[in-house]
DNA sequence: GAGCTTGGAATGAACATTCACTCAGTTTAC
DNA sequence: GTAAACTGAGTGAATGTTCATTCCAAGCTC
């Protein structure tokens, strides 16, 4: 009910107008708030405390905001746009090297190992996004959800260039990627159940096999495998043991 | 599990009694709170549109529950329990298949299937759970990441019975566990990407192929792979396009 | 069966609190 | 001097919870 709030337009006069100082304020305010965020939630972190973390009185904090929630907005989509920029970076390296002949292997595990190294930095980030999507508007949500989609887009095309060259068997090339991306946010998501990697480069480097295994597994081939335990006798007699 | 949850002192005077009719109102009233949390949010839901929608006052939400909070933990401890029970079934099933000597390969997907079934089945309460553990009480959460490294811990089994029988290659037990738990889960965490499946069969087929590449994924094998891609130079001029 | 009693259950106005947000006045920097 | 930036008590709305009151069905008496 509360969250259809009407976002009334800025009226304020007083608003910081200096752009570079707009930005530095924006990014103090929204590092304290991280912080906050993510010890106690979204929700049960007041305005008053992002003020004081960030060392401003309340009413300075909506001289960079215009309400609590476009704190929370800016965090997400800050993370969102450096993933992004990191891709487009990268997607120009991906483009010259499929005209250097590149093999889609190397290509795919490059790109993986580039998303992996930014979805380690940006884990924070990450964390808050899945926690607390729900608090943002339905415009919001939506906008947050399509730069979701824009980066598994990539991989998509990625593994279809590797299915026309032959690397990969051909396959749900969607899945595929929704598989691989939550693979590499889950070194952020449920970071705790993957203590035994203290850093990331223990993570990265068996994810990869596990995620060249994803590419290369052939849907085809296992099907038949699968049908045979449909039956209520679905012990494989047929299959040795070893 | 009635006895599980430690009723705090009730104080209030008028309290239902009758331990049926408890029973039920709960439920009545948890079913109503689901719908409203996975819609809005815990957090963006009064106690008011829960009475509401479950045809009560908002009194007598309050004759059913303590407070607010124990609804949520009604609902994730429910979804546990219910949880824990198809496991432990499963895992009789389990043993007696070792018995049979069933392959490792068919003994998987068997588990797998029935982990998905599973998360399907509790799939509003995971997402619930997902979102709102920061709601709960430290020891609560604490009880809550248990049951999920406890099912974790069962994967792990049958992955080391694989590789005993040489059915699959030896490689990191605890991530590949890890890899299959999350994307059973993602069926239901990130299920807005999953929009071109419509129902769990379509996805879980793929999913089953998908999990086997994973369990056949060989670290060593690849690990030369990613280590060519380290110098300056990754382009694996040796490998082939085809 | 009519009238009375009783107590569990339902009610929702009232209460106390919290919190996002405002704005009139103050400080700061140039 | 003045405009930009900051301040923090104040405001109003919303929320979790309570409790005095009402409702109602079953039991009891005659």
């Amino acid at each position: 009910m509360k969250s259809q709030v009407l976002r009334k337009k800025r009226k304020s006069p007083s608003q910081v107008t200096d752009e570079k100082r707009l930005q530095e304020g924006q990014e103090r305010i929204a590092a304290a708030a991280l912080n906050l965020f993510l010890q106690n939630g979204y929700h049960n972190t007041s305005v008053r405390e992002v003020a004081q973390k960030a060392g401003l009185s309340v009413g300075s904090v909506f001289n960079y905001f215009t309400s609590k929630e476009e704190i929370l907005f800016f965090l997400l989509s800050s993370g969102q746009v450096r993933a992004e920029a990191g891709f487009q970076k990268q997607r120009a390296e991906f483009e010259r090297l499929k005209q250097d002949g590149a093999s889609p292997r190397a290509l795919f595990l490059r790109a993986y190992e580039r998303y992996a190294v930014l979805t380690d930095e940006l884990r924070r980030n990450t964390v808050l996004a899945y926690q607390e999507t729900k608090s943002l508007t339905l415009a919001e949500r939506k906008r947050f959800l399509e730069g979701e989609e824009r980066i598994q887009h990539f991989f998509e095309e990625i593994i279809a260039y590797g299915i026309a060259q032959g690397a990969f068997p051909a396959g749900n090339i969607r899945l595929k990627a929704h598989c691989l991306l939550v693979l590499a946010q889950s070194w952020a998501v449920r970071h705790w159940a993957l203590s035994s990697f203290t850093k990331l480069d223990e993570y990265l480097k068996p994810l990869q096999s596990i995620a060249l295994g994803i590419l290369e597994s052939d849907s085809q081939q296992t099907s038949a495998l699968v049908a045979a335990q449909d039956g209520k006798g679905f012990v494989l007699s047929r299959e040795l043991t070893s």
